[in-house]
DNA sequence: CTAATATAGTACTAAAATAGTCCTATATAA
DNA sequence: TTATATAGGACTATTTTAGTACTATATTAG
Protein backbone atom coordinates (compact mmCIF):
# COMPACT_ATOMS: atom_id res chain seq x y z
CA UNK A 1 0.00 0.00 0.00
CA UNK A 2 1.36 3.42 -0.70
CA UNK A 3 0.96 5.14 2.25
CA UNK A 4 2.63 7.96 3.90
CA UNK A 5 4.24 7.45 7.81
CA UNK A 6 2.07 7.53 11.02
CA UNK A 7 3.73 11.00 11.77
CA UNK A 8 3.37 12.70 8.73
CA UNK A 9 -0.20 12.15 9.16
CA UNK A 10 -0.17 13.48 12.75
CA UNK A 11 1.84 16.49 11.53
CA UNK A 12 -0.73 16.86 9.11
CA UNK A 13 -3.44 16.57 12.40
CA UNK A 14 -1.19 19.06 14.43
CA UNK A 15 -0.60 21.73 11.28
CA UNK A 16 -4.82 21.75 10.66
CA UNK A 17 -5.47 22.51 14.13
CA UNK A 18 -2.63 25.38 14.30
CA UNK A 19 -4.06 26.83 11.46
CA UNK A 20 -6.94 27.20 13.24
CA UNK A 21 -5.54 29.93 14.91
CA UNK A 22 -3.02 30.65 12.93
CA UNK A 23 -2.00 33.83 15.19
CA UNK A 24 -1.90 32.53 18.47
CA UNK A 25 1.51 30.44 19.81
CA UNK A 26 0.95 26.23 20.49
CA UNK A 27 2.42 24.75 22.90
CA UNK A 28 3.79 20.92 21.93
CA UNK A 29 1.44 20.21 25.63
CA UNK A 30 -1.22 22.05 24.55
CA UNK A 31 -1.64 20.20 21.82
CA UNK A 32 -1.41 16.84 23.20
CA UNK A 33 -4.48 17.72 24.81
CA UNK A 34 -6.30 18.99 21.67
CA UNK A 35 -5.60 15.97 19.57
CA UNK A 36 -5.12 12.81 21.92
CA UNK A 37 -1.68 12.55 20.33
CA UNK A 38 1.11 11.66 22.76
CA UNK A 39 3.54 13.84 24.10
CA UNK A 40 6.70 12.72 22.81
CA UNK A 41 5.19 11.75 19.53
CA UNK A 42 3.96 15.59 19.21
CA UNK A 43 7.20 16.87 20.25
CA UNK A 44 8.93 14.91 17.51
CA UNK A 45 6.87 16.32 14.91
CA UNK A 46 6.79 19.80 15.83
CA UNK A 47 10.77 20.17 16.08
CA UNK A 48 10.85 18.18 12.55
CA UNK A 49 8.75 20.88 11.14
CA UNK A 50 10.23 23.87 12.69
CA UNK A 51 13.52 22.52 11.01
CA UNK A 52 11.98 22.42 7.70
CA UNK A 53 10.69 26.21 8.43
CA UNK A 54 7.11 25.04 8.38
CA UNK A 55 6.78 26.16 11.64
CA UNK A 56 8.62 28.97 13.81
CA UNK A 57 9.88 28.03 17.08
CA UNK A 58 10.14 30.13 20.34
CA UNK A 59 11.31 28.48 23.16
CA UNK A 60 11.03 29.45 26.99
CA UNK A 61 8.38 30.55 29.05
CA UNK A 62 5.08 31.44 27.14
CA UNK A 63 7.27 29.93 24.18
CA UNK A 64 5.57 27.58 21.27
CA UNK A 65 5.21 27.35 17.45
CA UNK A 66 2.93 29.43 15.09
CA UNK A 67 2.94 28.99 11.45
CA UNK A 68 5.92 30.51 9.57
CA UNK A 69 3.59 30.72 6.81
CA UNK A 70 -0.17 31.66 5.76
CA UNK A 71 -2.35 28.36 5.78
CA UNK A 72 -2.32 28.45 1.25
CA UNK A 73 1.12 29.02 1.52
CA UNK A 74 2.20 25.76 2.74
CA UNK A 75 1.25 22.42 0.65
CA UNK A 76 0.80 18.94 1.72
CA UNK A 77 4.27 18.23 -0.39
CA UNK A 78 6.11 20.11 1.77
CA UNK A 79 4.92 18.62 5.01
CA UNK A 80 5.72 14.76 4.04
CA UNK A 81 9.05 16.14 2.57
CA UNK A 82 9.32 17.36 6.01
CA UNK A 83 8.72 14.71 7.86
CA UNK A 84 10.04 11.29 5.40
CA UNK A 85 13.04 12.86 3.36
CA UNK A 86 12.73 14.00 -0.42
CA UNK A 87 9.84 12.29 -2.16
CA UNK A 88 11.01 9.69 -4.50
CA UNK A 89 8.99 6.95 -4.99
CA UNK A 90 11.89 4.53 -5.58
CA UNK A 91 15.20 4.59 -4.30
CA UNK A 92 17.12 5.54 -7.58
CA UNK A 93 15.05 8.50 -7.77
CA UNK A 94 16.50 10.08 -4.50
CA UNK A 95 19.82 8.82 -4.19
CA UNK A 96 22.09 7.71 -7.06
CA UNK A 97 24.32 4.69 -7.04
CA UNK A 98 22.80 2.70 -4.90
CA UNK A 99 20.78 0.55 -7.24
CA UNK A 100 23.06 -2.01 -9.03
CA UNK A 101 20.81 -2.21 -11.98
CA UNK A 102 21.05 1.23 -12.46
CA UNK A 103 23.33 1.45 -15.45
CA UNK A 104 20.81 -1.36 -17.79
CA UNK A 105 17.66 0.45 -16.13
CA UNK A 106 15.38 1.36 -18.71
CA UNK A 107 12.34 3.07 -16.48
CA UNK A 108 14.20 5.23 -14.70
CA UNK A 109 13.09 8.33 -16.71
CA UNK A 110 9.50 7.02 -16.54
CA UNK A 111 9.65 6.79 -12.66
CA UNK A 112 10.99 10.44 -12.62
CA UNK A 113 7.78 11.03 -14.48
CA UNK A 114 5.64 9.74 -11.89
CA UNK A 115 6.77 11.13 -9.26
CA UNK A 116 6.42 14.82 -11.19
CA UNK A 117 3.05 13.78 -11.55
CA UNK A 118 2.37 12.51 -8.17
CA UNK A 119 4.45 15.67 -6.59
CA UNK A 120 2.12 18.05 -8.61
CA UNK A 121 -0.63 16.27 -7.05
CA UNK A 122 0.44 16.91 -3.56
CA UNK A 123 1.48 20.33 -4.29
CA UNK A 124 -2.35 21.85 -5.19
CA UNK A 125 -3.38 20.81 -1.65
CA UNK A 126 -2.83 23.54 1.30
CA UNK A 127 -3.04 23.82 5.10
CA UNK A 128 -5.43 25.91 3.71
CA UNK A 129 -7.97 23.49 1.96
CA UNK A 130 -7.24 20.84 5.43
CA UNK A 131 -8.57 23.60 7.52
CA UNK A 132 -11.71 23.66 5.55
CA UNK A 133 -14.44 21.69 6.50
CA UNK A 134 -14.79 18.85 3.48
CA UNK A 135 -16.79 20.81 1.09
CA UNK A 136 -18.09 19.66 -2.67
CA UNK A 137 -14.20 20.90 -3.33
CA UNK A 138 -13.00 20.45 -6.80
CA UNK A 139 -9.44 19.17 -7.06
CA UNK A 140 -7.56 20.92 -9.80
CA UNK A 141 -5.09 18.59 -10.45
CA UNK A 142 -5.66 15.07 -12.61
CA UNK A 143 -7.29 14.79 -16.17
CA UNK A 144 -11.22 14.84 -15.36
CA UNK A 145 -11.61 17.31 -12.82
CA UNK A 146 -12.32 15.65 -9.77
CA UNK A 147 -15.55 16.14 -7.76
CA UNK A 148 -15.25 14.92 -4.22
CA UNK A 149 -18.55 13.21 -2.79
CA UNK A 150 -18.38 11.30 0.29
CA UNK A 151 -16.31 8.45 1.22
CA UNK A 152 -14.67 7.91 -2.07
CA UNK A 153 -12.96 4.81 -1.84
CA UNK A 154 -9.48 4.90 -4.29
CA UNK A 155 -9.55 1.49 -4.87
CA UNK A 156 -10.52 -0.16 -8.27
CA UNK B 1 9.95 9.32 1.88
CA UNK B 2 7.11 8.20 0.41
CA UNK B 3 7.46 5.30 -1.60
CA UNK B 4 6.47 2.35 -3.37
CA UNK B 5 7.88 -1.04 -2.21
CA UNK B 6 11.02 -2.52 -3.53
CA UNK B 7 9.13 -5.36 -5.07
CA UNK B 8 6.69 -2.83 -6.53
CA UNK B 9 9.68 -1.26 -8.46
CA UNK B 10 10.56 -5.13 -9.46
CA UNK B 11 6.73 -5.45 -10.45
CA UNK B 12 7.57 -2.32 -13.02
CA UNK B 13 10.82 -3.99 -14.43
CA UNK B 14 9.73 -7.19 -15.13
CA UNK B 15 6.39 -6.15 -16.40
CA UNK B 16 8.13 -3.59 -19.10
CA UNK B 17 10.49 -6.54 -19.87
CA UNK B 18 7.33 -9.03 -20.52
CA UNK B 19 6.05 -5.77 -22.86
CA UNK B 20 8.76 -6.01 -25.20
CA UNK B 21 7.34 -8.94 -26.23
CA UNK B 22 3.65 -9.00 -25.65
CA UNK B 23 3.57 -11.94 -27.84
CA UNK B 24 5.84 -14.36 -26.09
CA UNK B 25 5.60 -16.57 -22.93
CA UNK B 26 8.20 -15.52 -20.47
CA UNK B 27 9.45 -17.99 -17.72
CA UNK B 28 10.75 -16.76 -14.32
CA UNK B 29 13.97 -18.47 -14.87
CA UNK B 30 14.30 -16.46 -18.10
CA UNK B 31 13.12 -12.92 -16.57
CA UNK B 32 15.61 -13.59 -13.80
CA UNK B 33 18.98 -13.97 -16.16
CA UNK B 34 17.47 -10.78 -18.34
CA UNK B 35 16.33 -8.56 -15.10
CA UNK B 36 19.45 -9.30 -12.44
CA UNK B 37 16.66 -9.76 -10.08
CA UNK B 38 16.51 -13.06 -8.15
CA UNK B 39 14.90 -15.81 -8.99
CA UNK B 40 12.73 -16.44 -5.54
CA UNK B 41 12.12 -12.64 -5.30
CA UNK B 42 10.84 -12.50 -9.62
CA UNK B 43 8.62 -15.57 -8.84
CA UNK B 44 6.88 -14.23 -5.67
CA UNK B 45 6.08 -10.77 -7.87
CA UNK B 46 5.07 -12.93 -10.87
CA UNK B 47 2.91 -14.96 -9.15
CA UNK B 48 1.28 -11.47 -7.27
CA UNK B 49 0.64 -10.10 -11.02
CA UNK B 50 -1.05 -13.53 -12.19
CA UNK B 51 -3.20 -12.99 -9.30
CA UNK B 52 -4.26 -9.82 -9.82
CA UNK B 53 -5.01 -10.60 -13.65
CA UNK B 54 -2.27 -8.44 -14.97
CA UNK B 55 -0.73 -11.50 -16.22
CA UNK B 56 -1.49 -14.82 -17.37
CA UNK B 57 0.01 -17.76 -16.40
CA UNK B 58 0.69 -21.21 -18.09
CA UNK B 59 2.00 -23.91 -15.86
CA UNK B 60 3.80 -27.39 -16.58
CA UNK B 61 6.73 -27.19 -19.64
CA UNK B 62 6.88 -24.63 -21.79
CA UNK B 63 4.73 -22.61 -19.48
CA UNK B 64 5.48 -19.19 -18.65
CA UNK B 65 3.61 -15.87 -17.89
CA UNK B 66 2.17 -13.57 -20.33
CA UNK B 67 0.68 -10.13 -20.42
CA UNK B 68 -3.72 -10.32 -19.81
CA UNK B 69 -4.26 -7.08 -22.08
CA UNK B 70 -2.47 -4.48 -24.23
CA UNK B 71 0.22 -2.49 -22.56
CA UNK B 72 -1.41 0.19 -23.12
CA UNK B 73 -4.61 -1.32 -20.80
CA UNK B 74 -2.30 -1.53 -17.41
CA UNK B 75 -1.25 0.83 -15.59
CA UNK B 76 1.11 1.85 -12.44
CA UNK B 77 -2.06 1.94 -10.34
CA UNK B 78 -3.29 -1.17 -11.03
CA UNK B 79 0.67 -2.64 -10.63
CA UNK B 80 1.06 -1.06 -6.86
CA UNK B 81 -1.92 -2.46 -5.86
CA UNK B 82 -1.49 -5.61 -7.02
CA UNK B 83 1.95 -5.73 -5.20
CA UNK B 84 1.03 -3.86 -2.37
CA UNK B 85 -2.78 -3.51 -1.74
CA UNK B 86 -5.18 -0.55 -2.09
CA UNK B 87 -3.44 2.67 -2.27
CA UNK B 88 -4.41 5.40 0.48
CA UNK B 89 -2.04 7.34 2.08
CA UNK B 90 -3.64 7.30 5.69
CA UNK B 91 -4.90 4.12 7.74
CA UNK B 92 -8.36 5.73 7.74
CA UNK B 93 -8.54 5.83 3.77
CA UNK B 94 -8.47 1.55 3.57
CA UNK B 95 -9.55 0.60 6.76
CA UNK B 96 -12.49 1.81 9.01
CA UNK B 97 -13.17 2.11 12.69
CA UNK B 98 -9.10 1.45 13.28
CA UNK B 99 -8.18 4.57 14.06
CA UNK B 100 -9.27 5.99 17.41
CA UNK B 101 -9.50 9.55 16.53
CA UNK B 102 -11.63 9.00 13.83
CA UNK B 103 -14.73 10.45 15.03
CA UNK B 104 -13.28 13.58 16.21
CA UNK B 105 -10.45 13.81 12.49
CA UNK B 106 -11.55 16.63 10.42
CA UNK B 107 -9.25 16.23 7.96
CA UNK B 108 -10.07 12.68 6.71
CA UNK B 109 -12.20 13.79 4.46
CA UNK B 110 -9.44 15.82 2.49
CA UNK B 111 -6.97 13.00 2.56
CA UNK B 112 -9.56 11.33 0.66
CA UNK B 113 -9.19 14.04 -2.01
CA UNK B 114 -5.13 13.44 -1.98
CA UNK B 115 -5.66 9.64 -2.24
CA UNK B 116 -7.79 10.55 -5.59
CA UNK B 117 -5.35 13.01 -7.25
CA UNK B 118 -2.19 10.80 -6.92
CA UNK B 119 -4.19 7.92 -7.75
CA UNK B 120 -5.36 10.12 -10.89
CA UNK B 121 -1.36 10.47 -11.38
CA UNK B 122 -0.68 6.84 -10.99
CA UNK B 123 -4.14 5.57 -12.95
CA UNK B 124 -2.41 7.78 -16.09
CA UNK B 125 0.97 6.09 -16.96
CA UNK B 126 0.45 2.51 -18.41
CA UNK B 127 3.09 0.06 -19.51
CA UNK B 128 2.84 1.16 -23.05
CA UNK B 129 4.46 4.33 -21.54
CA UNK B 130 6.89 2.17 -19.44
CA UNK B 131 8.20 0.65 -22.70
CA UNK B 132 8.50 3.80 -24.47
CA UNK B 133 11.85 4.82 -24.02
CA UNK B 134 12.35 8.34 -21.66
CA UNK B 135 11.64 10.96 -24.48
CA UNK B 136 9.70 14.35 -24.59
CA UNK B 137 6.98 13.32 -22.87
CA UNK B 138 4.02 15.03 -22.13
CA UNK B 139 2.42 13.79 -18.88
CA UNK B 140 -1.34 14.37 -19.19
CA UNK B 141 -1.44 15.04 -15.37
CA UNK B 142 -1.25 17.98 -13.09
CA UNK B 143 -2.34 21.03 -13.39
CA UNK B 144 0.44 22.68 -15.31
CA UNK B 145 1.18 19.77 -17.95
CA UNK B 146 4.51 18.74 -17.36
CA UNK B 147 7.19 18.59 -19.63
CA UNK B 148 9.91 15.56 -19.44
CA UNK B 149 13.64 17.00 -19.08
CA UNK B 150 16.37 14.84 -18.22
CA UNK B 151 16.62 14.09 -14.40
CA UNK B 152 14.22 16.51 -12.33
CA UNK B 153 14.58 16.39 -9.45
CA UNK B 154 11.23 16.23 -7.66
CA UNK B 155 12.28 17.82 -4.45
CA UNK B 156 12.00 21.72 -3.86
C1' DC C 1 20.44 36.39 39.31
C1' DT C 2 17.61 32.45 39.95
C1' DA C 3 13.82 29.41 39.01
C1' DA C 4 10.46 27.76 35.98
C1' DT C 5 9.07 26.72 31.42
C1' DA C 6 9.53 25.29 26.79
C1' DT C 7 12.07 23.94 22.67
C1' DA C 8 16.68 21.64 20.40
C1' DG C 9 19.24 17.88 19.59
C1' DT C 10 20.58 13.25 19.92
C1' DA C 11 20.55 8.56 21.07
C1' DC C 12 18.21 4.44 22.14
C1' DT C 13 14.56 0.63 22.29
C1' DA C 14 10.59 -1.82 20.72
C1' DA C 15 7.41 -2.92 17.31
C1' DA C 16 5.90 -3.49 12.71
C1' DA C 17 6.46 -3.94 7.83
C1' DT C 18 9.21 -5.64 4.07
C1' DA C 19 12.25 -8.57 1.62
C1' DG C 20 13.84 -12.58 0.59
C1' DT C 21 13.98 -17.75 0.83
C1' DC C 22 12.32 -22.37 0.87
C1' DC C 23 9.30 -26.29 0.67
C1' DT C 24 5.42 -28.94 -1.03
C1' DA C 25 1.62 -29.44 -4.31
C1' DT C 26 -0.23 -29.28 -8.92
C1' DA C 27 -0.43 -28.88 -13.92
C1' DT C 28 1.52 -29.70 -18.63
C1' DA C 29 4.39 -31.52 -22.37
C1' DA C 30 7.38 -34.86 -24.30
C1' DT D 1 6.71 -41.47 -16.31
C1' DT D 2 9.84 -37.79 -16.05
C1' DA D 3 11.18 -33.15 -16.45
C1' DT D 4 9.65 -28.57 -16.26
C1' DA D 5 7.21 -24.71 -14.56
C1' DT D 6 3.77 -22.31 -11.76
C1' DA D 7 0.65 -22.14 -7.07
C1' DG D 8 0.50 -21.52 -2.48
C1' DG D 9 1.93 -20.98 1.94
C1' DA D 10 5.16 -20.65 5.77
C1' DC D 11 9.20 -18.91 7.72
C1' DT D 12 13.34 -15.86 8.81
C1' DA D 13 16.16 -11.88 8.57
C1' DT D 14 16.46 -7.25 7.71
C1' DT D 15 15.04 -2.67 7.60
C1' DT D 16 12.10 0.96 8.71
C1' DT D 17 9.15 3.31 11.74
C1' DA D 18 7.36 4.68 16.11
C1' DG D 19 7.90 5.97 20.37
C1' DT D 20 10.68 7.30 24.51
C1' DA D 21 14.20 9.42 27.26
C1' DC D 22 17.87 12.39 28.41
C1' DT D 23 20.74 16.52 28.25
C1' DA D 24 21.47 21.21 26.54
C1' DT D 25 19.87 25.78 25.50
C1' DA D 26 16.90 29.78 25.32
C1' DT D 27 13.41 32.94 27.40
C1' DT D 28 10.42 34.94 30.77
C1' DA D 29 9.15 36.22 35.39
C1' DG D 30 10.10 37.39 39.85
Amino acid sequence: MLRVSKLTDYATVILTHIAHQPDELHAASDITQDTGVALPTVSKVLKLLAKANILISYRGSKGGYALANKPNETNVAEVITAIEGPIGMTECTTSDGTCEQESSCEIKGNWNLINRAVYTALEAVTLADMVAPVRQQAVTVGLPTVTKSNDLNVEN
